[in-house]
DNA sequence: CGATCATGCTGGCTATTGAACGACGCAACG
DNA sequence: CGTTGCGTCGTTCAATAGCCAGCATGATCG
């Protein structure tokens, strides 16, 4: 096992479970206990972790991004089981919009059979994806380029995705809450989200369900604008009374 | 075997697992490690591998189609000695287009360390690469998602591209010959250069030399028209003799 | 035939890891 | 509040594996 690997598999183990501690790694990996604290004194000094007694946690920093692959790893399953649901909304001939999440990218590869798909989204991945696909209609939002992500936002994003009109826009968020509703960690994301939802029939939001009852930083739009709720587990009753009552359809893996 | 062949089993390789690893890879080509790991390096400068101790891993832009992967490989020594004089003609602060060429990639791979660049391009490459880079102020044309390829096109990017002005563009093309002037072999792509060249006070051509007195599909603009040439070695007289007579600055690498 | 390229080989150098040991943090207990 | 014991930390040293630069050789190409 190469070290990059190690230090991956660490950085996707904390950014799962918050944190992580020296002596299991090291018995995890069959290395002692220097090699995981060097992995680890490494991932401190670059800003991706915080080194403790015993271990380290997560970084709040969030200026640095944990890297691509890592990202993606984190709640996989219920990513792939929101993406699925998703997927059997969207039937041939459709015009969407996606944003530039995670989920997004895996509603993506769920739905690459379907036929001659218009689709408008900020998320680079989301073209990478798709550009060696043919029949499809893709256009990009264009904007600027965030930093340290792979999305596109700002004014002449928002102008674009104004600009058009679809039968549905699929959005993620950071936190879904009664008092503030949708919110999203950061302002120009949420701008961009503002601007798909106006253009769009039908607003879905997708959340993995640990999103409920948390607030981030940036209202989006109150509970009662999105017409449709993907999640991968049923959430509480309070949450399935309070949506019903807000007219917003619930759909979630009967399993 | 030849190289070219095993850098291309190695690259499969790498996309299936995510990581090669030195020795293996010795053994299985029955050549010496030290052989292994110039293939390695090379694949690092492309960018199509990450090297790293003991092996090498995936490049995060791995996952892009194959046929813009063999484009890319073809003149790799040309373009990148064009995109080094390139590099030089941009300074700190300056606001500059790029298409999406594969030399335009490797422009940027040179000017990294520059400060402060404005940057407006339709190539979803040069994006990717430029996605964990701080302190730029990159974006994106948005537009249409070019069919087997990684670069936006169509009414969206030009209208916004019509929207800025900067004082360099820089634009690679198929052919360049006395008659037809510089062309291009899609009409589309052909449409963006022409506004990205509206858009600039300086208009800049790359070209490797085999370009020249070739003629391609649809014209991007008149000799004339372009401000600066930039190739990697001298044309013959004849083409030095027609640019100075058409005003055009010829830059060539000094061997 | 000269130029270029791919490859192998050598010797010195560097990175990674593990082992050992004294120093230190932490918590429990008197 | 101090002491004590245990686990953790940082440093140092050594061993190993991998790396790099340079040179020589043979193949390929124009």
């Amino acid at each position: 096992m190469l070290a990059i690997e190690r230090r991956n598999v660490i950085l996707t183990k904390l950014s799962a479970d918050g944190k992580v501690l020296v002596a299991d790694l090291a018995k995890e990996f069959g290395v002692t206990d220097e090699t995981i604290r060097r992995d680890l004194e490494k991932l401190n000094r670059d800003g991706l972790a915080r080194k403790t007694y015993g271990g380290a946690v997560k970084s709040e920093n969030l200026n640095i991004d944990i890297p691509f692959n890592v990202r993606k790893q984190t709640n996989v399953e219920s990513k792939r089981a929101i993406a699925a649901l998703v997927g059997d909304m969207i039937r041939d001939g459709d015009y969407i919009m996606l944003d530039a999440s995670t989920t997004a990218l895996y509603v993506i590869k769920n739905i690459l059979h379907k036929q001659n798909i218009t689709l408008i989204t900020n998320s680079i991945e989301i073209l990478l994806e798709l550009a060696s696909k043919s029949g499809w209609n893709v256009l990009s939002t264009g904007g600027m380029l965030k930093e340290g992500g792979l999305s596109l936002v700002g004014y002449q994003a928002e102008k674009m995705i104004a600009g058009f009109h679809v039968d549905l826009a699929i959005c993620s968020c950071k936190g879904i809450d009664e008092v503030n509703g949708v919110t999203d960690s950061n302002e120009r994301d949420a701008e961009v989200k503002k601007a798909f939802f106006k253009s769009a029939n039908r607003r879905v939001l997708v959340v993995d369900s640990s999103k409920f009852d948390k607030v981030s930083f940036v209202k989006v739009c109150g509970v009662a604008e999105v017409d449709t709720i993907v999640t991968e587990k049923r959430p509480g009753d309070v949450w399935v009374d309070r949506l019903k009552q807000n007219n917003v359809e619930l759909i979630y893996e009967n399993i």
